[in-house]
DNA sequence: AACAGTTTTAAACAAGTGTTTAAATCAACT
DNA sequence: AGTTGATTTAAACACTTGTTTAAAACTGTT
């Protein structure tokens, strides 16, 4: 049938997988190899190298991670309501791809890693969301705070919640599934923390 | 001279460098050894194996980890203070050992990995902080929080910076040193929303 | 059926891995 | 000076690593 799994889809799948759990260094060519069903030459016969398979493997799951950020600033609503819509997809897409953010932080943090294309943030940069803050500010509608401080209060209490998911478990002597639990409700005091400091209430 | 630092801790003191900036699977005996200034069989000669190595380094490095929130637990303040403390103190930690949480967070991550001996965090529970959270949440001079939510908060907002910066140096395209000031303003943005968060004002 | 091009395989390569061996060096004490 | 024990060294062990080779199997076309 024409429309099979290639092999080389199948690789590039089980790379993913393999590399995103484990990180690259953690990992060797030949378990990429068995994970996929396939062979160790035929990973280089289809990608040359360990490292430009992961490089491909990066790049997918930088632009899944930025996507999910980007479709929130197109919708057209008012900025506190993009802004718990954002954590809203953000824990959504995160519950799905839980392991995406500690290996996207892990892998930038090794010092031969590769920098960070900034052209991937481009796309968030350039959604128009900066101007759309940037008036924010202006009408005094939203509190005045930098794009730096504001990336990091969303992504602090977005991401870190999914990569700590082994240390706090071990904190706090949680399953599996009592974690799960917790992360939901964690969602609403993200969103009712951030929104009430990002949108103070004017007592005049 | 007596006092002189001895083989092993010169191995130690390197593989704990090595360690934390790589990643166990990323380093090899070789590569410590090298760091050292020793030879690879020195270091199994003291430590038996690159893993019971790891795992000494691992030790320590939750052991100050942890005991950095302690301390400020212990002393005698409100309960609003300790965290403001608390948070001031983590940042000054983590601006002295800034790849702790992420060599923390990421190798609980690995399969292979350990699990948290929750002994280390037995030292925070038994700190007696969650009695006096308990105490301020039945006064009412505390948003009530489980305490899961409530560690989550507090090392999002103050690991989470530490461990992202290159990330968040490649989305802004800052330099180390800009991104430094920025984790400076950030801590007291930090300080500000969470206290707002946990120790709302009441308006009558 | 014969050809040509792509895909797959098993085997090999040199280099690197963690670990161990056995000999050499050192320090302290008789 | 000789003995004992701890420390250090170079070399080797068996195994895994990423990558390549060359032959085999498969595909579609004439």
């Amino acid at each position: 049938m024409k429309n099979d799994i290639t092999t080389e889809q199948k690789i590039k799948a089980a790379a993913r997988e393999v590399f995103i759990s484990k990180g690259f260094a953690a990992c060797s060519t030949r378990e990429i190899a068995k994970a996929s069903g396939m062979n160790v030459a035929l990973v280089n016969y289809y990608f040359r190298s360990k490292m430009e398979l992961f490089k491909l493997v990066f790049h997918d799951a930088m632009e899944e991670f930025v996507n999910s950020m980007v479709e929130v600033f197109r919708t057209d609503k008012p900025l506190e309501d993009k802004i718990r819509l954002l954590i809203e997809k953000e824990y959504d897409f995160l519950s799905r791809h839980p392991e995406l953010p500690g290996f996207i932080v892990n892998e930038l943090h090794r010092e031969e890693g590769y920098e960070v294309d900034s052209s991937y943030f481009d796309k968030v940069l350039n959604s128009g969301i900066v101007e759309e803050c940037q008036r924010a500010f202006e009408a005094g509608t939203m509190r005045e705070i930098n794009l730096v401080s504001l990336t990091l209060l969303i992504m602090s209490n977005c991401d870190f919640p999914f990569m700590s998911k082994n240390l706090m478990k071990g904190i706090h002597k949680l399953s599996d599934e009592v974690y799960e639990t917790h992360l939901n409700n964690h969602k609403k005091i993200v969103t009712d923390m951030l929104i009430s400091y990002l949108f103070p209430q004017k007592s005049i």
